[in-house]
DNA sequence: GCCAACGTTGGC
DNA sequence: GCCAACGTTGGC
């Protein structure tokens, strides 16, 4: 059984753009307890909304899929990443990471805007008030509404 | 740039 | 364990 999440990224740092250029690439950088649980959850062939976030207008411009399990985001380690974290060490790492492989880009961008129109959205985290985490699951549902109904 | 909402830190 | 202070996120 697959699994359907959503996670953020800010287009000027790493764009939708930049993963099909690459076809794929390691999710680094998050560094928040919940959206990394929700990372060692993920299973190799899981889908993913590509979501581009503080950006005008913010919304799911794509897709992709998780190439690769949770493993330790060694930029957590590397003092001259902006990532690095001195709490995180080789023997007990705190930061994890997937890969991910481009899938889609979308013609047009989905808006939050959007998405919070739909009734059937409603229970989404990413539509609810004040939510800012970067990784997000979706139920299957809600993966078929988007995917079937709004998506552009 | 503003600022509401949230997560984390650290003193007690 | 509480909670104030602080830093960050992210939509607008």
């Amino acid at each position: 059984m697959i699994n359907y999440w959503l996670m953020k990224s800010e287009p000027d740092a790493f764009s939708i753009d930049d993963l099909k250029r690459l076809k794929h690439a390691p999710w680094d950088g998050v560094r928040n307890y919940q959206a990394r649980n929700f990372m060692k959850a993920m299973n190799e062939g899981d889908m993913v909304f590509f979501y581009h976030s503080s950006c005008s207008p913010a919304g799911i411009v794509g897709t992709a899929k998780v190439c690769k399990k949770a493993y330790p985001d060694h930029t957590s380690w590397d003092i001259n990443s902006h990532y690095f974290d001195p709490k995180s060490t080789q023997d007990s790492p705190r930061w994890f990471m997937v890969d991910v492989v481009f899938v889609e880009r979308w013609p047009s961008i989905l808006t939050l805007a959007e998405l919070k129109k739909s009734p059937e959205l409603a229970d989404m985290l990413l539509t609810k008030k004040g939510s800012r985490l970067s990784v997000m699951p979706i139920t299957q549902k809600e993966w078929e509404y988007i995917t079937v109904i709004l998506k552009k």
